[in-house]
DNA sequence: CTGTTAGCGCTTTCAT
DNA sequence: ATGAAAGCGCTAACAG
């Protein structure tokens, strides 16, 4: 290595040491902590010097460290996601409306992953809280004691999994669900199956789908079973097609779009008709849904709405802390792929 | 508010003030310096007494502050990824790729928006880089120059836009469009067209398609057309059908999937057959490719490839300085959305 | 309205 | 191998 003195000599942009606020305060023969409140308490200083301050700062392309910042306020300004899978196309909307609210107030967001496992949850839940000031975990696997515990270090709010004793945003299936049984009854269909992921890590939105479900048939005199896929992708959708087939079925609800994806892919390999041979129904009503051919029959959850609403808790510190449950209702959504059963 | 000593007394976790090292210092009659040299630097201190340290940080719950690390440090531990749209699935696989290198190596991830525009780009890269040791940027519109200084301040590689100042990493889109020409001559096509962006947001990558696309095709005695759209989206595909139509063109190589899908959409509610009437080629080969109908035939690019790379070579202090250009072949990929040239 | 002072939690010479 | 001390850049009392 040569002299550091040469390479900034060089060519390449001279660009020496950030600016801090002691260097505006001396080239304004003015104390540091005057610099720190012209910057951040517009108005409860000279308006004059504050003018004069801004105007140095953007002159020496002045930025606070955010790291010295942190470490007398205590907060960082910024937020941490954490889901299963970022690249799961159901998270789109849901991470759309988070950052718009981030950003929109001047925060800036971190999103890690969980991977669908508790212990990868917790391990990047107590990771982040030592760089965030709030954290927004959906689709928590963790049992509730364990993540109210960790609330106590840093604000967590919970969406997609309720909780009773945090703040917690879910989407209200009923209403979707019970339009989406009527419709299917009034095709003329008495027999539906649940297309839903079983296991110890099924997520308790699972287990909600599932129980509703049950009820809302048997209520309606229709008859339904559970089909188990492997796993809630579009290749575990495919492989149930031929249970689904086998179970004499007439419609089906899949655990979400994905899967519905899949078993339209098997259905066609197969020359199974959908929505001739048996209508189906997906879940979330991702951007593709509506690219499926046929066109997918869905239950749109409102992502966006939940994301936004849960990331708007969590930046406000009077509501970050309080237990509440917020629910928006998900909405039936008619395409394509469903029809009147077919006669037997 | 009552006494906060009551609070802490109360049912839910007693939940203290952080440990700090001079908690666990505190506990051992150690200093200050001893703890932190335990917990970092691995054998460089007696091992008995590390031994010890680590036992009872383990047992506090000890986590380091990260901004307190950052301010004498100078690092954060955290890297940026900037990219247009989070949510567009075009950038799935390149932020898996991003994510995974970035949480193997122990780093926390921060992504950002610059929604396509330079002047939104320009300032998430500002912001962020006082909060992250690096900044991977995706399909930048910024100028090279000003790319260049923003890289004084903190480590920049590009990414899906090339640079010769900063280290960038491309995919070789010759080898794919190659071969795709050639099988559109096969079948018997004679005149393409190209459904690309145009106007002054347009990326690089745009006007590389199109320029090697044209000299393919002349190359090949082809005819070619440019169809402008006017956006990279599904809706910006479908409304481009009318012109592809009016066009005569016996194939169409659409900007990206998301432009195919619009198209193959567009197509079924005019009549108009794909293949049959004019072959589709998509690009990036996004995850619902396969899932059209008729499943697009595409040039997939290796983004996820493409991230991991980056973010490797972003991590590299040894190489995150040093101007280079790393490129990955794409892959020409057949499914059904093309087929023999209609007679005409 | 502005200057002084102390300190956030950690790392890092420099001693010992 | 460990201790002492200074300092990273900023904020927040507390004075004046």
């Amino acid at each position: 290595m040569s002299d550091p003195q040469e390479a900034s000599t060089a060519s390449s942009p001279p660009q020496r040491r950030r600016p801090t606020i002691y260097d505006i305060a001396e080239r304004l023969s003015l104390n540091p902590s005057t610099v720190s409140r012209a910057l951040n308490k517009p108005g409860r200083i000279n308006s004059e010097t504050e003018a004069r301050v801004r105007a140095v700062a953007q002159e020496l392309g002045f930025r606070v460290n955010r790291a010295a910042r942190a470490l007398p306020t205590g907060t960082t300004g910024t937020y941490g996601l954490i889901l299963p899978d970022i690249t799961n196309p159901v998270h789109f909307a849901l991470i759309r409306g988070v950052e718009e609210v981030t950003r929109s107030r001047g925060f800036t967001l971190t999103i890690s992953e969980s991977e669908g496992s508790a212990a990868t949850e917790k391990e990047a839940i107590t990771s982040l809280q030592n760089a965030v000031d709030g954290l927004l975990v959906v689709a928590s696997r963790l049992a509730p004691e364990v993540l109210v515990e960790l609330a106590a270090i840093t604000p967590i709010v919970a969406s997609n999994s309720a909780s009773d004793a945090l703040p917690s945003v879910i989407p209200d299936i009923a209403p979707g669900l019970e339009q989406a049984i009527l419709h299917l009854k009034e095709l003329g269909h008495r027999s539906i199956a649940y297309l839903g992921l079983s296991g110890a890590d099924a997520s308790q939105i699972n287990r909600g789908k599932w129980d509703l479900l049950f009820d809302l048939a048997t209520a309606q005199g229709l008859s339904i079973v559970e089909i188990p896929i492997t796993a809630p992708t579009v290749d575990g959708g495919a492989e149930s097609l031929r249970r689904i087939v086998a179970s004499g079925t007439t419609a089906v609800f899949a655990y979400n779009d994905l899967v519905a994806h899949g078993v339209l892919r098997a259905a066609r390999t197969a020359n199974v008709r959908v929505p001739d041979d048996f209508s189906l129904i997906g879940f979330d009503d991702i951007f593709s849904a509506e690219l499926a051919v046929p066109a997918l029959t869905t239950l749109r959850v409102p992502l966006r709405e939940i994301g936004s609403t849960a990331m708007s808790i969590l930046l406000d510190p009077a509501s970050n802390r309080t237990p509440s449950q917020q629910t928006l209702p998900i909405e039936f959504i008619v395409r394509e792929s469903t029809s009147s059963a077919p006669s037997r």
